[in-house]
DNA sequence: TTGTAAGCGTTATCAC
DNA sequence: GTGATAACGCTTACAA
């Protein structure tokens, strides 16, 4: 490895002086920066980031902390952060928690050991010690904090939306399908869907979900239609599950959307493909990874921040999967 | 920040008595141990990975690089590749190289910069200059290398899997979609298709398409219906092309299977989720992630290789995009 | 304008 | 068994 020294002694200076003509900064005369600029391209010398990081301590770090990259919403967010954070010479270390605790905590741990100079996460508990103790900034991304810097989308409203459309379109007995209790985002969708099912007096039962994944998803679909098989509008936690439900809807030679509606949540790839295609709540993943990324870095580099907690709206993207409605 | 300093104040002995017994070597007394053991627990010391990584100049970071984790099918791999090396302790710098050289350089380099101990990359060329003077092992991830390690599927077989499976099932004027050309598995399941297309005398056109992006996608299968209006099997470049191209069948009233047969390639979600759910060539990706950090972690290690160029097999999907055989 | 040297938090060598 | 201390590659006072 060719280091500073290495630089220093072929331009016949200081190893000081390589430092300044790398870092712009202190005097150094033209002619000696031209011979040290030189020496670099010669010795094809680039800087340990890690001695660096070392004595300043701080890095060009960034650690970014997602449930879990094979779920597809997820890559959005992360190929967002890493777009912008590319952009600006930084670096992620990057972790799937499985919405578990005990990884989250190590990795968080790990950032810290590694000098990361700011935290990207969407955890379920931002108010967790292992965050506020923490002393370099952190922005939790999808996930919903009042006090602290955030990026999400306005999943409540989302699912108020959903139970609008539901309703407009002639539904009349909805099955609101409620993700993982633990997990923020799928409970404010809930709650937002329920919020206008009681309003508006409409009957609707709930499916409690654990989980995301597909396997389970069908498993939660076959239920669904056994469980309350005269339902004619589903809400569905997100459009994995939503998938899930109309491949059930299929098998049971029901047809969509005129014997069941149903309503998605993400707006992933999948769902414009899907035959019918699916109804959903469009979130800006890709943007709000984008915007969660800027934040932080405004954070870190300690400019003026116009707002701390950024909320995106959400979107219904009305596909084949909901039945038209007369203007 | 608390480093082995306090610890050593704390537990009234020297800064190497407590690297000592961090690190499990060298002499030390069993009361001493506890006592440091208490100290570090009290005042919650995890040692600095960038201070020791300055003097062991090796961290434990690797550096993954994969080419697009929007794309559906990356992101099995990232996953597999990630579970393997968090339980071996080991943690990613992630990047995106949109398969480009520019930033696969500029992501190898800065790897080197922060000291990780081992690459894994998908790159389009194994042989360039950046890896061939890397002196920490790299494994090639989704590309094969002959001489170098690698971990990939086999795209040449998985090519002929497909153009068998398109003849036997009785398309006659099979179109072969053609992926980027500089991406290296997409040749191979080229060839491997119009190798057996050829050897049996098949009729068969070639579409020439230059990315994986969806969009795109649709553009190219509305080509594909316009130039050869009469094709009745299109072996597509991977699942997101097929999946174009069962939309635009659609579109244009053509019935899949009957009319056209369309195979995959790949296998993410989607393909099992569509309607009528995708044939395609099946691999084996979070696998094939997990084989290749494994395949690193043991030449970092130094311990003893089996193989080091891995090939997994592929599998033919039957579904509902091909028709059935009679048996 | 440039060089010397201390220090960032570790580990490892060598005395004791 | 344990403690000083040099060294890892860099940046930055401070001196010259």
């Amino acid at each position: 490895m060719t280091t500073i020294k290495d630089v220093a002694k072929q331009a016949g200076v200081s190893v000081a002086t390589v430092s300044r003509v790398l870092n712009g900064n202190g005097y150094v005369h033209e002619d000696t920066r031209s011979k040290v600029e030189q020496s670099i391209r010669e010795l094809n010398y680039t800087p340990n980031e890690v001695a660096r990081s070392l004595y300043k301590r701080k890095s060009k770090l960034i650690g970014l902390l997602l449930p879990d990259i094979m779920n597809p919403y997820f890559p959005q967010l992360a190929r967002g952060v890493e777009d912008e954070m590319q952009e600006n010479d930084y670096r992620l270390i990057f972790g799937n928690s499985d919405e578990k605790k005990q990884k989250e905590m190590e990795y968080i741990q790990t950032f810290v050991q590694n000098n990361v100079v700011g935290v990207i996460s969407s955890t379920n508990d931002p108010e967790a010690d292992m965050y506020t103790g923490l002393n370099i900034p952190v922005v939790f991304l999808d996930r919903t904090s009042n006090d602290r810097p955030s990026v999400f989308a306005d999943g409540r409203e989302g699912g108020r939306i959903a139970a609008q459309e539901m309703m407009l379109r002639g539904s009349k007995e909805i099955t609101v399908m409620q993700g993982p209790a633990d997990v923020r985002p799928a409970l404010e969708r809930f709650e937002g869907a329920v919020e206008v099912l009681e309003d508006r007096g409409a009957a609707y039962q709930v499916l409690k979900t654990t989980s995301f994944s597909l396997t389970d998803a069908e498993g939660f679909a076959y239920e669904l239609f056994r469980q309350y098989p005269d339902t004619d509008g589903v809400i569905a936690s997100n459009d994995i599950v939503a998938s899930a439900v109309l491949k059930e809807a299929h098998r049971l030679e029901k047809r969509v959307p005129e014997d069941v509606q149903i309503i998605g949540f993400d707006d992933i790839l999948l769902s414009s493909l899907l035959a019918p295609s699916l109804s959903t709540i469009h979130q800006p993943a890709y943007e709000m990874g984008r915007a969660a990324a800027r934040l932080l870095i405004e954070l870190i580099e300690g400019q003026h921040i116009e707002r701390s907690s950024i909320e995106f709206p959400v979107e219904f993207m009305e596909r084949q999967t909901t039945r038209k409605v007369e203007s």
